[in-house]
DNA sequence: TTCGCTGTTGTACGAGTGTAAAACAAATCT
DNA sequence: AGATTTGTTTTACACTCGTACAACAGCGAA
């Protein structure tokens, strides 16, 4: 028997070569149906790998959890953080990067639900779970009580949170069944009704936020 | 071999201790670790039995999904329903359910996210996702109606759809957020919460569902 | 009471699982 | 060039999985 032939990456790289084959699997064929051997070979690796470099599979697969959701924190602190931006359009920018690729995407939501389902079976999943919801909440209030004092609203801590709170409950929401495409309006709706939606809940004048819609959006 | 007593039950009796048990076993184990026998055993039965009412494993958890679903939309159809309430209470009714339970729920949730992350890869959960979320849409849209016309807002059926969209976005997101008790606030705050930003979103004036909130649920 | 039907159990089987550990080879060092 | 290290493959193993099927027993009919 002839062996395969191999070439040696580095640790990191293979680490996240094997991460990014579990979340590929894991969105194909549900996390049943990710084995060990299917995982490996989309990785371009043999099954055996994965316990040089994890202690057990199931670590990966939570690896490969915290490595998505790092991503996906990481994509929204940086979306609206640029300086010459308004507060209204750093927040609008902020809320509508939740409804364009690569953030709109199936595959991002089903793995989001998959990992989701199982918090209440595992802590691990609860810590990685309540540190990017909280990283987002902080991220929202950040964005929000700018446009508040600008606005003069009451801006308030406690009011600051709680709108935070809310606002980030319709982001997700609409971010589900957006992703998901189930056909029954068309995704590309969503900025406009998030943003007037957002406008609504912070008790904005109306086009505080959607004037700041991309050209393609407008279409309401 | 002494062989087991067993009482004979009813077929649709069997079928749906089979579907509970198995959504049972989904919410506290994982779906990968769901297996025939552990269901079966939380069913007290025989894992051959499975295969007398279900032409497979996999076809029962998708009816164990189909009759999730079925449930928590008939709860929601019931809520708000009696016809002695105003407009306005009959929609806080129906928004303020979700967060108490036996909506809010942790074992409700890890069951839908978990089977949210098969639509993409079964065409049967994405039907069944869809038909959910289709009935959950239109009646959150005949709810809202008769309220913007009671205040005398623009209540035009484009306008009532969209609504019911961000509506709908709101109360899943917090849902589920509030569902998982992440502990990063007092779940009792949800109820105000989601009503003071669905009127918001509605563009109501203040308090008109607010002022609908349970005794208890009025600590903002 | 006995018979017949069928819901139910128990067992066996092949395929697939995650994992351990030995054999090997690619890159690095001397 | 040769030795060393260690990332990688391969094979083997114990186990669990879903499923098929024969044997059994509860229950209604006759």
């Amino acid at each position: 028997m002839t062996r395969r032939a191999y070439s040696r990456l580095s640790q990191d790289r293979r680490r996240t070569d094997l991460m990014e084959a579990t979340l590929s699997c894991v969105a194909d064929l549900g996390l049943d149906r990710a084995g060990a051997r299917q995982i490996a070979e989309r990785a371009g690796v043999s099954a055996g790998l994965i316990r040089h470099y994890f202690a057990s599979k199931d670590e990966m697969v939570r690896a490969a959890y915290a490595y998505l959701m790092g991503q996906m924190t990481a994509a929204a602190e940086e979306s609206g953080a640029d300086d010459a931006l308004s507060p209204e359009a750093a927040l609008a920018e902020v809320i509508a990067a939740n409804f364009a690729p690569p953030s709109l995407s199936g595959v991002k939501v089903s793995l989001w639900a998959t990992f989701v389902g199982r918090v209440r079976v595992d802590p691990a999943y609860a810590d990685i779970h309540r540190e990017a919801y909280r990283d987002f909440l902080d991220l929202l209030e950040a964005r929000i009580h700018p446009v508040l004092v600008a606005q003069g609203c009451p801006a308030d801590p406690k009011r600051c949170k709680r709108l935070a709170i809310a606002l980030n409950g319709l982001i997700d929401g609409l971010w589900i069944e957006g992703s998901l495409g189930h056909g029954l309006y068309d995704a590309r709706r969503l900025p406009a009704i998030a943003l007037g939606a957002a406008e609504g809940i912070l008790r904005l004048p109306d086009t505080t936020l959607t004037r700041h819609l991309a050209p393609e959006d407008e279409r309401s």
